[in-house]
DNA sequence: CAAGCATTCAAGTGATATCTTGATGATATG
DNA sequence: CATATCATCAAGATATCACTTGAATGCTTG
């Protein structure tokens, strides 16, 4: 073999990697999965997919290395090969929106306008933590929450804020969080909170960076 | 629009630009433009493929926010968008090569058996530069020197090499470094002076990476 | 303004991707 | 062992991608 074809075939290798993270609903399958391993039909339905369709994809996730699954009876669970995938998926997802107009144009399409909703960087929200004058609210699906959550956060799906947001401390400062920052979860409950009169900011990122950044998190056993 | 297309789409925007890396040729782009900013027909003749299909190649990327271009004559000079592409096309090797058995494979048929090549790392590096008990070489084509090294180290092409080895102090450490990881010249270069009785070693990644991990460099002005 | 060079465009061809549909495979349960 | 469930496979239609070729454009220079 030449080298050029030697060196064609490795970087065809490396593009191969891109390439499975270069469709949308790839994209979104990696995303979901940097929140936990799911079942084909778990991700089939949290992507509105055909399960024949998902698990095609998710195949092609897998002959690139990007995931990996077991079988669980009649179940196949895919999970990330690694953090450092979802690592590099933030990152595609960082130089996306840094580069790509068009992405602040489809983030506001599907989030909403996000310029009310107050943010707070991971850093701080550590900080605060520790002083005890924080409310942290993970409003992400219940079961999301039972698999790992930040330390000291309240479970709070969107379904059950209503419930709880009277219950809610006036002195303290709320703060909600979601999957990552392309999530509606904490955005909608930053806004539901407004709407009834108590303020709230959203942490700036999500879950799966705040323990990758090594900040204290609540694991099942 | 539904909150279901809505969501397609940004994902779809994200997954663009990893469709973007997701092609040998244009990796290579990436990783050659991560040394700097080259003219098509430079680009062309680096990565061996005609101008008219480079040319395409990089108007991909730049629609895709990876890169951006600047007319100087009759020639358009392309760089990559930011340091961010670099460091995303890096995680992007990283994961490649971690879960991608095949990597290796493909990374020993171009660059050869590794195992004799001892590395040196970044900190290691920096460390004992310091020291002055290192003697470092640049062995990237002369304008890529020319353009930013490493701070201390000697111009030594490959095509030099014959004629700057006999002058190497024997009582320091002989460290050679070029593009990045996935680059032959500095094993070709510990190879040729191990030949010749001089004991080097080589960077583990190279100057792009050296110069975003914040460690001294030499740049044109 | 004509000539030359670097780059881009446009059109065409063969190869890949994506999604759908219906069948098959694997595992657990009655 | 029959059945239900979850997942994968196989085949086919349509769209997109990659590369080639030849023409067109933009800039510089004589």
């Amino acid at each position: 073999m030449s080298d050029r074809a030697a060196k064609d075939a490795l970087f065809a290798s490396f593009g191969s990697v891109a390439k499975a993270l270069g469709n949308g609903h790839r994209a979104e399958l990696v995303d979901v999965l940097a929140q936990g391993e799911r079942s084909v039909d778990e991700l089939a339905s949290e992507i509105d997919e055909s399960v024949a369709n998902t698990s095609q994809h998710l195949q092609i996730l897998s002959r690139s290395g990007l995931v990996r699954s077991r079988r669980n009876g009649t179940r196949v669970i895919y999970r990330l090969a690694s953090d450092r995938v979802a690592a590099l998926w933030n990152e595609l997802c960082g130089v996306a929106s840094t580069h790509l107009a068009e992405v602040e144009v489809l983030a506001t399409a599907y989030l909403g306008v996000r310029s009310e909703i107050e943010t707070v960087s991971a850093e701080e929200l550590a900080a605060r933590l520790d002083d005890g004058q924080v409310v942290l609210l993970d409003v992400r699906p219940a079961r999301e929450y039972a698999a790992g959550h930040i330390a000291g956060a309240l479970p709070a799906p969107l379904d059950e804020l209503e419930r709880i947001a009277p219950s809610l401390a006036r002195d303290k400062d709320v703060v909600a969080y979601c999957r990552g920052p392309y999530c509606v979860y904490a955005d909608d409950a930053v806004r539901f909170l407004q709407a009834r009169g108590i303020s709230a900011r959203r942490l700036d990122t999500g879950f799966p960076e705040w323990r990758r950044a090594g900040h204290p998190v609540a694991l099942a056993s």
